[in-house]
RNA sequence: GGCCUUAUCGUCUAACGGUUAGGACACAGCCUUCUCAAGGCUGGAAUCCGGGUUCAAUUCCCGGUAAGGUCACCA
């Protein structure tokens, strides 16, 4: 069906931060050009002088480095003015554009600029999406190309880049729809073949308005490297808001998306991004990795945070890797780790907990003398239990849980975890005494018991 | 307001004339259990409304309604 190489685009404008919709955009672009062995292109609409940024456009190429959507070519619009400028010059040759006298009525306008003469007339598009949209361009006017020879705009630059880059589709948000009549506009007045246009459904936020630079509800994309997503769970969990292969698979690796990827199932309606779903699509990414690599991710979570370890001292990485599985039965993305090391949620594995002494008494409400009887048996039993039974959680278990099942084990074993973890929630007891060995363990017990007499 | 577009559980979606309208997230309950987390099971929850077409409409057509996009010397 496709004769053509294809060819598609990402044209990001580096004016503010890039958003996380922008990510799906240059996903279905990347995903289509490898699905067909064609070309991907990244280039940055940096035609407006004073809002584009180096630093917005270092930001979205780290972030598309990060999510490993390589681009085959890289270009950036303001490298391309003498291109523009031919065009220009030509269709003002030709009479397809003039320059316009104006009376500026904002800050900053010219009282000349660069119009296009529309011939105001009907355009009918095929869109692969949508459908076939019609759009009479007399509603349009002569809209403004360029502000002079030197400053072309951006429906003017679109169009001469995409016809010289040969771009065979372009696959875009659903807010250009009504721009693409002025393109085909510029197309027809520069003789450019029209490409296939996919105008994609808009990504919403909870209050269904489209997802944009200055949204204060969803965080920017790039945020989402800094909290320790995994790349490939974000693109699989925004491939799949406008998009479903049809069965009821959820994860996709990339691979599997360059596969199955098909612009023919692509929604027509607006999706409300879920952080919720993003939450469980990464936990489930995360549960594919091995056991190396998630004990060096969380290892380097605990080394490396900047100024959220000084209340902590880090012990030696066996200390931490007997941590390891424990937290990650805790956390749904990398960063959570930082959080939990932030409001100090994890101290007491690395110092002894400050806690109330009631906070020892079961819910069945025994007497401190009980509490005391059952803490100062189990102090007993590790006392004797030679430093090698520590090496193990069932091993701990199997020395106290016959005990704890005769006298009650909430009554056992709820005062034994605070007296280790200083909190009513925590991992169980086993767990944390094999992590925190045999001399810390007794340490902390014997506190308990002082704390009940 | 003009133009364009859209409409299935709270959310993301499956269904492309015939299904008890399926799945996932979230939620609730139960199991497991000393408390979390994880896991297992169960449950509530949807075709915007009104007309057609058809033996049969979530599905096709028309009209409402609602929502969104766009109307820059931004992209």
């Amino acid at each position: 069906m496709i004769n053509k190489k294809v060819i598609t685009r990402f044209a990001p404008s580096p004016t503010g931060h890039f958003h996380v919709g922008g990510i799906r955009s240059a996903l279905y672009n990347f995903l289509f050009a490898r699905q067909n062995n064609g070309t991907y292109i990244l280039r940055s609409e940096d035609t407006d002088k004073e809002r584009s940024k180096i630093e917005y456009e270092n930001e979205f190429l780290e972030l598309f480095d990060w999510l490993g959507l390589k681009h085959d070519l890289f270009f950036r619009q303001s490298d391309r003015l003498e291109i523009h400028q031919k065009y220009l010059k030509k269709m003002m040759d030709e009479g397809y554009a003039y320059l316009s006298k104006e009376i500026p009525t904002e800050e900053g306008q010219r009282d000349e600029v660069i119009r296009f003469k529309n011939p105001n007339k009907k355009i009918t598009f095929t869109d692969l999406i949508l459908g076939d949209i019609t759009v009479d361009t007399t509603d349009l006017g002569d809209f403004v190309i360029a502000r002079d020879m030197n400053e072309p705009l951006y429906h003017l630059t679109v169009v001469i880049d995409d016809f010289e880059m040969g771009v065979t589709h372009v696959i875009r948000g659903q807010e250009h729809t009504s721009n693409t009549s002025r393109q085909i506009l510029i197309q027809e007045a520069i003789r450019a073949t029209r490409p296939l246009y996919a105008h994609l459904p808009l990504i919403l936020n909870k209050e269904r308005v489209k997802l944009s630079k200055r949204d204060e509800s969803v965080p920017s994309a790039i945020e989402y490297k800094k909290r320790g997503y995994i790349p490939e769970a974000l693109l699989n969990f925004m491939a799949l808001n406008g998009w479903n292969p049809g069965g009821e698979q959820e994860i996709f690796t990339l691979s599997e998306l360059i596969e199955k990827f098909d612009i023919s199932q692509i929604q027509k309606g607006g999706g409300v991004f879920n952080p919720e779903k993003l939450e469980w699509v990464n936990k489930e990414h995360m549960k594919h990795l091995s056991e190396d690599v998630r004990n060096k991710e969380i290892i380097d979570r605990f080394q490396n945070n900047p100024g959220i370890n000084q209340n902590i001292k880090i012990k030696d990485e066996k200390f931490l890797l007997k941590l390891c599985p424990v937290i990650f039965d805790h956390i749904s993305k990398w960063g959570d780790i930082d959080t939990m090391i932030g409001v100090g949620e994890l101290d007491y594995y690395f110092n002894a907990p400050q806690y109330e002494t009631n906070l020892l008494y079961w819910k069945a409400n025994p007497t401190p003398e009980e509490t005391k009887k059952h803490l100062e048996f189990i102090l007993d039993t590790l006392k004797n239990t030679p430093e090698d039974n520590f090496s193990n959680s069932e091993k701990i278990k199997s020395l106290i849980f016959d005990y704890a099942t005769k006298n009650g084990r909430g009554q056992v074993l709820w005062p034994l975890r605070v007296a280790l973890s200083g909190k009513d929630k925590s991992p169980d007891p086993f767990t944390l005494i094999y992590i925190m060995g045999k001399t810390e363990t007794i340490s902390r017990i014997d506190e308990a018991i002082k704390k009940l007499s």
